[in-house]
DNA sequence: TAGCAATGTTAGCAGCGTAAACATAGTATA
DNA sequence: TATACTATGTTTACGCTGCTAACATTGCTA
């Protein structure tokens, strides 16, 4: 066993990363990652400044992962019309947020102040850029300030969307039509579509 | 000072509410609830069986709350056209969301399991039985299925744009076009009567 | 009035984030 | 090559946390 790891910031940064999906961030312990790194209690205070420089790491990680797919789905087909590279981003989020649901909620916890994580504020930005590009050729000749809002108004469905699903909680119509939240559920990609009017 | 105290459950969840408010709920410990109320640490043990079940009635009041402020949007005039009332109460949810902005972190947190707390659930989805109305009314003779869509399209936005707007998060168009964000929010009610069209 | 259930307190456990002091290893400089 | 310095590890300890067990007090009910 060597007194030095010689890779510990990394291998602290995958056991959180594997313990925070498994446990999620609120059973996410500093001794514990450093148990499954097999190191020391205070061993990552030689590489973080706190618990929570971290966890802003494991969020980074997220969003990067978040990037890769949806730049994934949109290289799904090259030939592919917007629309269709627009419909299969929209699955490819939500397919991360339920995926991955608990890293997902890091990702998106006030615990995490990101103005305090410039690197991390880049990172969740970026995910995005791709929408931006996609958006403006769904709409081409848009203005910046509509191109803007309907970015966010995209983003914080799918965001909601994502809360939502998991939260057991959805609106009461009449019952016998099923569950309204099944049914954007198994309709997704036409449900997807529709936004596309707002 | 009496023994008993009388009303320590009713007290505890008032001081809980405060508290959660002021410094969020991860800064939350049941030792300065008690203390709050002026009471021994161990006391709120004979009312709660955990921490969790009394944040779930902290939660399960903000979910009261939001649905008073719902209604109570819908109700400003009473010849309001159905548009209006929708607007109303989606300006009112957005409001809750941003002032109560802690509160609503606790409402939407995984650390509380709505299933284990059903009354909690109960009042959650009761928040939105306004919503589900005023949609039947502004697209008459609606199929069920497309009522549920839209009102979860709405909702889902709404508690998206929420998420987004304190997260600090935002796409990013030309920056000399000012913050999206900062236009959704000076621009809201034309922002929201667009999701109309969804 | 005796007994019981409800509701309070005190003491103590293990786990947590973190700081301080110390130990060891690798690196730059004399 | 010897020496100092820096980086990176460990040990110990502090105060805070949620929670349990044992005990104290009160109010209700038979």
């Amino acid at each position: 066993m060597k007194y030095h790891h010689g890779n510990l910031k990394e291998e602290l940064i995958s056991s959180a990363c594997k313990i925070c999906e498994a446990s999620g961030h609120d059973h996410m312990s500093l001794r514990s990652i450093a148990k499954e790194a097999s190191v020391s209690q205070t061993a990552p205070y030689r590489h973080f400044k706190t618990k929570e420089c971290l966890l802003a790491e494991v969020s980074k990680r997220g969003f990067e992962e978040l990037t890769e797919r949806l730049t994934a789905a949109t290289k799904k087909e090259s030939k592919a019309t917007a629309k269709d590279r627009f419909l299969e981003m929209g699955l490819a989020y939500l397919e991360f947020g339920l995926e991955k649901r608990k890293t997902y909620d890091l990702m998106h916890s006030p615990i995490i102040d990101k103005v305090e994580f410039p690197e991390l504020l880049d990172t969740a930005t970026g995910a995005f850029e791709e929408l931006v590009q996609i958006l403006k050729e769904l709409f081409p000749g848009i203005s910046e300030d509509s191109l803007g809002k309907k970015c966010i108004k995209f983003w914080a469905m799918m965001h909601g969307l994502v809360g939502l699903l998991d939260m057991k909680i959805e609106p009461e119509t009449d019952t016998n039509a099923g569950s309204a939240m099944s049914i954007v559920k198994d309709d997704f990609r036409s449900f997807l579509e529709e936004s596309l009017e707002i």
